[in-house]
DNA sequence: CTATTACATCGACAGACGTAAGTGTTATTG
DNA sequence: CAATAACACTTACGTCTGTCGATGTAATAG
């Protein structure tokens, strides 16, 4: 989150003259910004959002037929979810038999967070 | 970012007898889930996250002429993700003159940051 | 008043998203 | 093996998104 650059001065400008001089943007940033960018875009849905917060506090304990009745979906449309959030790094899976236990990638939402705080 | 919900006891089932309850769902956290989603969603952009970033560092310091040349998009789509990140709640902007200065809300990414960490 | 600058809004378009219904796959039960 | 259960994948569809170019609006310069 660094990102420290150079800011034109800001006066009124005379005519014919453009308000500011384009300022190189540190790539350093970017990176980092497109991998923040998609955890959050992944956190972006109500649902995935609160299916992160189940998975955080019953990590490994919780099979997928036990959350789609928490949300009025249906379980493909859950597993679409899911899906969205194993690919965006956030969480992974677990098959057992029938059952598919999802827990969250410890530290995923780390780099996210400590950006925010 | 409660959720505190009941487990149905997992174990082999007999066919003909389906895995789990439905599980109440505590309204408490829908709320709660759509605010931060909806930050979150704003910030799921890596423009909008860069923007944000630059933002709480020169708070009030920066027109935006100056953020255009850092991005490699138009002043149109700039524009258009400022109105997004205003929707949500996270900036708000001053006119001063000509110029328009955006600064980050105060404790609109409180929530979220929180409930990440 | 006219020209110009800063910024927002509009119109358009390709691509992504959230959702459901249907189907497929794998594993367990009987 | 046949039936069933859990879950993922496919297809389809309406909506939203990111982007640009063109246009509109407000304010300053001359």
């Amino acid at each position: 989150m660094p990102v420290d650059l150079e800011l034109s001065p800001k006066q009124k400008r005379a005519a014919g003259e453009r308000c500011c001089e384009p300022v190189v943007y540190p790539d350093v940033q970017r990176e980092e910004a497109l991998r923040m960018a998609e955890v959050a875009k992944a956190l972006g849905d109500p649902i995935r959002l609160q299916l992160v917060d189940v998975l955080r506090k019953h990590a490994g304990k919780v099979c997928v037929c036990e959350l789609v009745p928490l949300f009025d979906i249906s379980q493909p449309t859950l597993s679409h979810h899911l899906g969205k959030l194993r690919a965006a790094g956030i969480v992974d899976s677990e098959r057992k038999g029938l059952w598919a236990y999802y827990y969250v990638i410890p530290d995923a939402l780390q780099e996210l967070s400590t950006w925010l705080s």
